[in-house]
DNA sequence: TTGCAACAGTTTCAGATGAAACTAGCTTCA
DNA sequence: TGAAGCTAGTTTCATCTGAAACTGTTGCAA
């Protein structure tokens, strides 16, 4: 059935001296396969319907509220980058999605709105977005729910924490 | 403080009619940005160590045991599909981390072992992998981390639900 | 048998990605 | 001023990715 060496009064150490690992257990994988299925059927969803991408999906949902802002701005606000921001921008001018036009006082930076089609998109994907995520958590209890949100605010600042000093002891 | 907006009964009701929904709230935004920032760390940590890709360490992980497996059998239990599976082992097999011999009953099925440079390679990433986890977790109370894994049990299911079955409704 | 559907794994193709180089506009300070 | 160095955003390049097409193998059924 399962282990086929059953002594683990090892007379060898190195052979398989190391800590075992199941994947299925392992935070990273386990975070990584949930974030897949879950961006997955929610580009599905934006796309069938609208024929958006997420990256375009995130750039509408900062700018849904009719503020204008800079793609830096953007990029900050959705975590992606400026790369990736700056291409979506660029389909979006192509779909009549977006409005730029060069600032005032810094011609660097462009100000970016969202036109009366894309705020149309706007209002009927927030509720599909909304509906998904209440579909999501209706596993969940409310206290779930609750502990959810701090677990995720928790294990976000630490993971920010991790991605900046990697190994706290090789950096005296 | 949960809920911002406790009184429904605004005064515009067109303008932004639709329910506003912010970005860092939505819980399928904040798993992307949490499986980005681990799967990047943990990336780096592989590659600079190791030279492996989180892919081909997925791999090692499940063959780390000594067992022998089908590419197919590799794709189930990592998650990933059988693309990624096949590219990862061919270049697997180029850096001699992986050992490939057809099948005596099934010459389709390819029977993959890791090498024993593999198996060091597993033997010294476990321990980091599994430090990498510790450090992200040690934010959290024992209580919390179990209350985490049973979220991530309970998430996990419903989103593979709604993967399969996108909207109720429309499959009578 | 042979014909055909199902299966394991690979390759192709078209698009997505990130790092680094680049362009253009702004700021500083000698 | 104006050279040097920022900053905002774009483009390039090399790689990665997933869907679909493809190759070879097996199982089944006429």
């Amino acid at each position: 059935m399962a282990s086929p060496r059953r002594k683990p009064s090892d007379t060898e150490p190195s052979t398989t001296g190391a800590a075992k690992l199941h994947l299925t257990r392992f935070l990273p994988y386990r975070v990584s396969v949930l974030s897949n299925v879950v961006s997955h059927t929610v580009a599905k969803l934006y796309d069938k319907r609208f024929g958006i991408t997420i990256p375009e999906w995130r750039i509408i949902a900062v700018l849904g509220g009719g503020e204008t802002l800079s793609a830096g701005e953007i990029a900050q606000r959705t975590a992606m980058d400026k790369v990736q921001v700056s291409r979506a921008i660029s389909r979006m001018l192509d779909s009549a999605l977006i409005l730029r036009e060069s600032g005032d006082t810094d011609r660097r930076k462009a100000l970016l709105t969202l036109t009366p089609k894309a705020l149309a998109i706007y209002a009927e994907i927030v509720p599909l977005a909304l509906a998904y995520e209440a579909q999501l958590t209706s596993a969940l209890t409310e206290e779930e729910s609750v502990q959810l949100d701090r677990l995720l605010i928790k294990l976000q600042a630490q993971a920010d924490q991790l991605a900046v000093t990697p190994d706290p002891k090789n950096t005296p």
